[in-house]
RNA sequence: GCACCCGUAGCUCAGCUGGAUAGAGCGCUGCCCUCCGAAGGCAGAGGCCAGGGGUUCGAAUCCCUUCGGGUGCGCCA
């Protein structure tokens, strides 16, 4: 139940009647407005700027926006569960609703498992994310694009698509032969060697060491008289699988899981390759060609030299320049395979599909969004959302990473150290675009200003107030289909009425937060619901009557209980889309 | 030099795809703690939304431009 969405469709109809009875223009386009709560609630209870946005189409019969809008507040003050509809400012109708209409909700809420979720509409949605390459353990910042990532894919499929969450294993590429070469140097260690020191270009990091005892295990020391290129495909695939068990094993201590772990790998082979099959695609429709880049402006690569290259017409899709699909030894270049790793989504039946990146990889939207339009002659669209770096803190000061000074902190550290939930909610409590700084000391703090904790607390502290009812009214029913006979009209009080508002916010704000990417806003929704549960709790120590639980006035706090316990769903199922627990007591 | 992101209270940040008088926490000031959970509460001060143009009924939000930060800039992954 989402009144928003309710007097969208409604005011919508009227706007039809009135195009139907010819006092508007054909083909008006009926989405252009909204319908939403007014920011100074004592505009009522919904708003809408319809009669503004229509006023160019309605000037012919109506000269004026707000001619308009004595219209639409006429059919709309006929609407049932209307009480009041008043014109205000250059054309806004405010609605206010019979308080009824929040008894429904709160009855939804208390009713319906799935209050909040949208209908099942649109095509199969695909969400990559972290897709951290398989050479080592992933850094606080890769936690943070997989944090997004599944919240982001936990609030679309709540929004009613089908969603598909995948992790790109970028297991091709000199960066996993070198991940070879150092696991292959822990495995003669493993043997009894004394290695000395990691040479420069290895990764030197401890991770590798149970590798080399596992490859001693599985071959003995049969590899060691064999040359590189026998040794290093059964090296190379050991220790991939080795970094991908152990980033997956992270991951889950996140609560985090992939439907799909696409090998970049099965994208490279010969002739019939999907790389291959992908750029004899687009070679066949015109959209590669060979010839010649200009050097880029400012400063030169040292190793610049003009050569005629494989190019895909990038710009052609909006992109600034062609780009290189073949590198001078040959072999296809990163983009190649991106290219055709996109493709494989979009033959995947996958229109829609949404990559979280690093910050660093901002320079190469344009292009990937590029490919995917070729690769689906314009029928897909890709949105990159970008998370910025994560500034590790502690008490204030700054956490010192250095791989070399041996003081590089982990993800599995940080979650270890603070636990799933602190990460979680403190990664999403941030727009992605903007930098964030993860205080360790403060995410544990109980106190107002972490935020985790204050929402948190506020189902737990609701949580109290179920047991304190029980406490007082043992006979109480507490399910919800027994709450919600509650009197729900005795909900007078401001405050309460102020909860049963934002209450009613929750589908639009998923709604909102699944159309934008951006899951943040229901941490920061949350925070507010927090936050005024909470200042009406206070409000109980000045009025005792106020108080959710009164032994004298046994109605009144079952419709109490009723509210509190509503709340309390709401707060769990949008910390659930966060990924984010919900604890019945915090002692 | 070019592209993308960012610039909102002293600090850290929201601002619901263009709406009404600009929001929160911290910090600051002043009151308040026998009472459902005071690991606090209430109230107040604090703003030319970086600057300047434009678009329209209306701009923190969209466009142009300047300034100031961040990230990238054939073939690395």
């Amino acid at each position: 139940m989402n009144i928003f969405a309710d007097f969208q469709a409604r005011v919508a109809d009227a706007l039809r009647a009135m195009v139907g009875q010819g006092r508007l223009p054909q083909n008006l386009d009926l989405t252009r407005f909204v319908v939403e709560p007014p920011r100074d609630p004592s505009h009522g209870d919904l708003a809408t700027n319809a009669a503004m946005v229509y006023a160019r189409e309605a000037k012919e019969h109506f000269g004026n926006p707000r001619a308009l809008a004595a219209a639409l507040a006429e059919a709309i003050g006929a609407m049932p569960g209307v009480t009041a509809v008043e014109i205000a400012g250059p054309g806004f109708i405010n609605i206010r609703l019979d308080p009824a209409m929040f008894a429904d909700v709160l009855r939804a809420v208390l009713t319906d498992p799935s209050f909040g979720r949208g209908q099942a509409s649109g095509g199969k949605v695909n969400v990559e994310y972290v897709s951290a390459n398989p050479t080592g353990p992933m850094h606080v910042g890769h936690g943070r694009g997989a944090v997004f990532g599944d919240a982001l894919a936990n609030l679309i499929a709540f929004s009613g698509r089908d969603v598909t969450r995948e992790y790109y294993i970028n297991d091709a590429g000199v960066q996993v032969d070198v991940l070879a070469r150092s696991a292959f140097l822990r495995y003669r260690e493993a043997l009894g060697e004394t290695i000395g020191e990691i040479p420069e270009g290895l990764y030197p990091g401890d991770y590798l060491k149970p590798v080399g005892e596992k490859l001693k295990q599985q071959f003995g020391d049969t590899l060691l008289g064999k040359p590189e290129s026998e040794w290093l495909p059964q090296v190379r695939q050991a220790a991939i699988d080795a970094m991908m068990d152990m980033i997956r094993t992270d991951l889950a201590a996140m609560n985090i899981s992939h439907e799909v772990f696409f090998s970049e790998r099965t994208l490279h082979g010969g002739a019939d390759s999907p790389i291959a099959k992908a750029v004899a695609d687009l070679r066949a429709r015109g959209l590669i060609y060979e010839g010649r880049l200009p050097p880029p402006k400012g400063q030169l690569p040292d190793d610049w030299e003009d050569r005629e290259q494989t190019l895909f017409r990038a710009t052609e899709f909006g992109d600034d320049v062609d780009r290189p699909l073949v590198k001078s030894d040959g072999a296809y270049t990163y983009f190649a395979a991106d290219i055709a790793y996109h493709k494989s989504k979009v033959d995947r039946g996958f229109l829609d599909m949404i990559d979280v990146w690093g910050a660093d990889h901002g320079g190469y939207v344009k292009r990937m969004q590029a490919a995917v339009k070729a690769v689906s002659q314009g029928k897909a669209a890709l949105d990159v959302r970008l998370c910025q770096l994560v500034k590790l803190m502690r008490d204030g000061q700054p956490v010192t990473m250095s791989k070399r000074a041996g003081t590089f902190v982990t993800l599995r550290e940080v979650v270890d150290e603070v636990g799933v939930d602190a990460v979680r909610f403190m990664m999403l409590f941030r727009k992605n675009d903007a930098p964030l700084e993860f205080d360790l000391a403060k995410v544990l703090e109980q106190s107002k200003d972490n935020p985790v904790f204050y929402v948190q607390y506020a189902h737990a502290r609701g949580s109290s107030v179920l047991r304190q009812a029980k406490a007082a009214f043992p006979d109480l029913a507490l399910e919800g289909a027994a709450l919600a006979q509650a009197p729900l009209a005795l909900l007078q009080d401001e405050g309460e009425q102020g909860l049963m508002r934002l209450i009613a916010q929750f589908p639009r704000q998923v709604e909102a937060a699944a159309a934008a990417h951006e899951p943040h806003r229901i941490a920061f929704y949350l925070h507010d619901l927090a936050s005024a549960f909470h200042s009406h709790w206070n409000s109980g120590k000045d009025k005792p009557q106020l108080r959710f639980v009164n032994e004298e006035t046994r109605d009144l706090t079952i419709a109490r209980v009723a509210l509190v316990a509503s709340l309390t769903r709401v707060i769990a199922a949008g910390l659930a889309l966060l990924g984010v627990s919900a604890p019945q007591e915090m002692r």
